[in-house]
DNA sequence: TGCAATTGGTTTCATATGTAACTATAACGC
DNA sequence: GCGTTATAGTTACATATGAAACCAATTGCA
C-alpha cells in the first residue's frame, strides 16, 4: 500500500509537496486581495489585519492586537505608527496604566473598513465558489485539524 | 439559507477567514521545517527550493529554476550565489549560449539534500499524519482546485 | 518603602525581498 | 552584416521584516 515511490532521500517533487504547495496557494490568495486594497488606500496587509481587529474589539492594547493577529509586537508598532499617522486608527493612554495604549478606528479608519471588509470578503467567496459544498466542508474540517497544534 | 450572519461590511472574524487561516497554517508548516534545516545548515527556504530543484532537474538554467520554483529571477540569482560560494551548487556557462549558465548540485550538495529531504519529508508526513485517509484524499483535491487558476 | 524583575511599547541594526536599472549576449529583420 | 529588440543574469536602491537593545511604567516582595 505505501507504493514504495520514492525513497526518503529522493528529490523532493515540489508540486506535490504539501507545505509548498500550502505556501504558493497562501500567498497568490492573500497577494491578490493584498493588491487590491494597497492600490485604493496604501494599506499594507499587515496594517489591514490590524484594523480588522480593532474593527471587532475596540479599546485594545497594542500587546493585545499582536496577540489577535498572531503578529509580533514590532510589527503592530510599526503598522500602528502609520495607522495613526493616516488618521484611521486613534490612541489614547490607558488609565490606569500609563504603557499601555487604548487602540480605536477613527470616523476615517471606520470609512475604510467599510470598503475593505466588503473587497476581501469577495475575495473569499470567490475562491470558495471553485469548491462545491461538500468540499468545503471538508476543507474546514481539515484546517481545523491542522491547525490544532500548529500556530505555536 | 445564507443566514445572514454577517452584512458584507461587518468587521471581519480574521479566525474565520480563509485566506487569514490559510496564511497562518501555511507559514507556520513552513517556518517549522525551515528552522531545522537554517540550523544545521545555514540554508533559507528559497535556497532550498533551488537546490531541490537541482536535485531533480540538474544542469537548468537560472531562469529555469526560477519557472520551477515560482521565484523570481532576482531571488534565484541572490540564491545561487550563496549556493555556489557555500560550494553546494555548480555553475557552468551554456555551450551555444553564454548567457545562460548550467546549474547542479555538487557532491556536498548531494550530502546536504539527502540530509534535508527526509527531513521534509518527515515534516510533511507528521503534518498529514493528523488527518484520516478520507481527509488526505479530500485536501488533495481540493488543493487541486484552489490551485486551479490562482497562481497566475 | 525600595529595588529587582516584568511588561508595554519603540528604536536600532542587520538581513531579506521586490522593483528597476544595467551588462552582456543572442536573435531578428532587412 | 548591422542596428533593433529580446533574453539571461547581476547590481543598486528602496522598503519590509525580525531580533535584540532600549526606555518607561508597573508589579512583586524582602
Amino acid at each position: 500500500m505505501p507504493e514504495e515511490r520514492h525513497p526518503d532521500h529522493a528529490p523532493l517533487e515540489l508540486e506535490h509537496f504539501l507545505p509548498y504547495r500550502l505556501s504558493i496557494l497562501s500567498n497568490a490568495v492573500s497577494q491578490a486581495i493584498a493588491d487590491d486594497y494597497q492600490r485604493r488606500f496604501d494599506l499594507s496587509m499587515t496594517e489591514w489585519r490590524v484594523m480588522a481587529v480593532l474593527a471587532r474589539f475596540d479599546g485594545l492594547s497594542a500587546r493585545e492586537v499582536a496577540e489577535r493577529t498572531l503578529m509580533d509586537k514590532v510589527a503592530v508598532s510599526r503598522a500602528l505608527a502609520k495607522l495613526v499617522e493616516a488618521g484611521w486608527v486613534t490612541r489614547a493612554t490607558h488609565d490606569g496604566d500609563k504603557r499601555r495604549s487604548v487602540l480605536g478606528l477613527s470616523e476615517a479608519g471606520w470609512a475604510v473598513h467599510e470598503i475593505v471588509a466588503p473587497m476581501a470578503r469577495e475575495h473569499e467567496r470567490n475562491l470558495l465558489s471553485r469548491l462545491d459544498e461538500e468540499e468545503r466542508t471538508w476543507l474546514l474540517r481539515i484546517l481545523d485539524k491542522l491547525q490544532a497544534i500548529e500556530p505555536k
